[in-house]
DNA sequence: TCAAAAGTGTTTCACATACACCCATGC
DNA sequence: GCATGGGTGTATGTGAAACACTTTTGA
């Protein structure tokens, strides 16, 4: 048999999902929505979708992200947006056994996206929502936390997870994709907070200032300043048009 | 409707593809097979096959590289096994159109392995060897290439092939992958052979040795030295245990 | 004796870390 | 004034780059 063969081919349904990343309230969090029916019921899910029979991966999982959340991709390969988030593709996931009604592989994408207002629980969804990843993760053994409870994601989901924010959190160091969780403009603190939530370490605020700033075309002064609920005014920024950081940030040892 | 509703999904195959590299003779080849009938009939493509219907995707992937090279894959995941090459997923590439007779989405992996004697053509391929990657990949204005002519490869794996190559390139900057393309035993210099090769940049000697053998964890002497062609034995080292290189190997600037 | 490759010592410079210190605002 | 966060200066240590130098073999 040929290695292509189109007659000979299993069925196999393909779909993306999404590991939407955001910094909210200091905290990493990612976008979790209620499956509405079986199986997993009740549970929280990542957002996805069926693959169109005529449709790019990266496409589709474009329209899943602005049929979530109105944000629109901002795929490097394709020219930028407004109101852009970063999406890569992050992996694929096939176990025979993951979907069990039927055989489903599934190419993960990974969003990094500014704090949004709330999502909207349109298309899809029956419900949609910010969650901590450490709640999500269990990585937390729950000293009395408030909010709501998650329980496991659906799935393999909580692996899919964990992936993206490990490529999350490996990629900010050596490109400046940090700053796709700001919004367009920002101040030094407020990029120093986004890799503090990311890595969940404190980083010493001068060394980082020095380090960002020192880094050409990471950062460029917008002109303006902002004032802050006390404390000196701080400079606003924008993403300079570096991609990659060399020297690269450096995350403290664990 | 659902994003998972199991009836209204479009037919997709799906297949795996791989990206075997290997050092010879001081430079960086992939494995490349003769494609047997259309489309791109006669024209070189990289090894793969459609992923079986109770299949893991990384299961799919050694089964594939087993037919076609004999080498058993030491997947992470999975426990070593004897004369194991390294493998890894690489990406997910789905274009519509990248397969003219239907829509085949295809999980590539990457493969390091060792300087292997001979490809064998069995299983599909009705035809084997491996190609240097500067060839395949037209990065050399020919200036008198002996050796087969390539023309460009099948289907887009130019590109797949690119992105595994890039994704070489940077793995060995900061984790022991590198020795996936030695033997079992080796010395530093073939080891840096490899580095240089692989980046196709020249490294110094002196401080390559000294930056290898004080990374804890990366080599173990093995006890024994080689005799070389001209020039003083060379101990031999083993792969150690860390898969992680901290400090990175630096490649040089462009 | 010479060529060739292995391995060591030493200098210099870039950069990360740690921390003292000053600046500009709200209360 | 004082708390708070923004921003600069400076010492110290680690490690990469460059390169002189010694060691050990084959021819």
């Amino acid at each position: 048999m040929s290695p292509y063969d189109p007659s000979a081919f299993p069925p196999f349904g393909v779909t993306v999902d999404l590991v939407v990343l955001t910094v909210r309230r200091h905290a990493l969090c990612a976008l979790v929505v209620r499956r509405g029916e079986p199986p997993f019921q009740g549970r929280w899910a990542l957002p996805g979708g069926f693959v169109r029979g005529d449709e790019d991966l990266a496409a589709a999982a474009a329209r899943e992200l602005a049929e979530e959340t109105g944000l629109c991709a901002h795929d490097p390969a394709s020219p930028a947006s407004a109101n852009g988030a970063h999406l890569e593709q992050l992996a694929t996931y096939g176990d025979p056994q993951r979907d069990p009604r039927m055989r489903v592989v599934s190419v993960a994408h990974l969003v990094l996206a500014p704090d949004l207002p709330a999502p909207k629980a349109g298309g899809d969804a029956h419900g949609a929502r910010w969650a901590s990843v450490a709640d999500l993760l269990g990585q937390e053994a729950g000293f009395g936390r408030e909010g709501e409870q998650s329980g496991p994601l659906a799935f393999d989901h909580a692996r899919i997870l964990a992936d993206g924010v490990e490529r999350a959190r490996s990629k900010i160091e050596y490109s400046s994709l940090a700053t796709a969780f700001c919004p367009p403009e920002f101040t030094v603190g407020e990029l120093r907070r986004v890799y503090e939530a990311v890595w969940g370490v404190a980083l010493d605020p001068r060394n980082f200032h020095r380090k960002v700033t020192g880094t050409p075309g990471f950062l460029v002064p917008s002109g303006g300043t902002t004032t802050r609920q006390g404390g000196r005014p701080a400079q606003l920024f924008r993403a300079g048009g570096a991609t990659v950081l060399n020297p690269p940030m450096l995350r403290p040892e664990v």
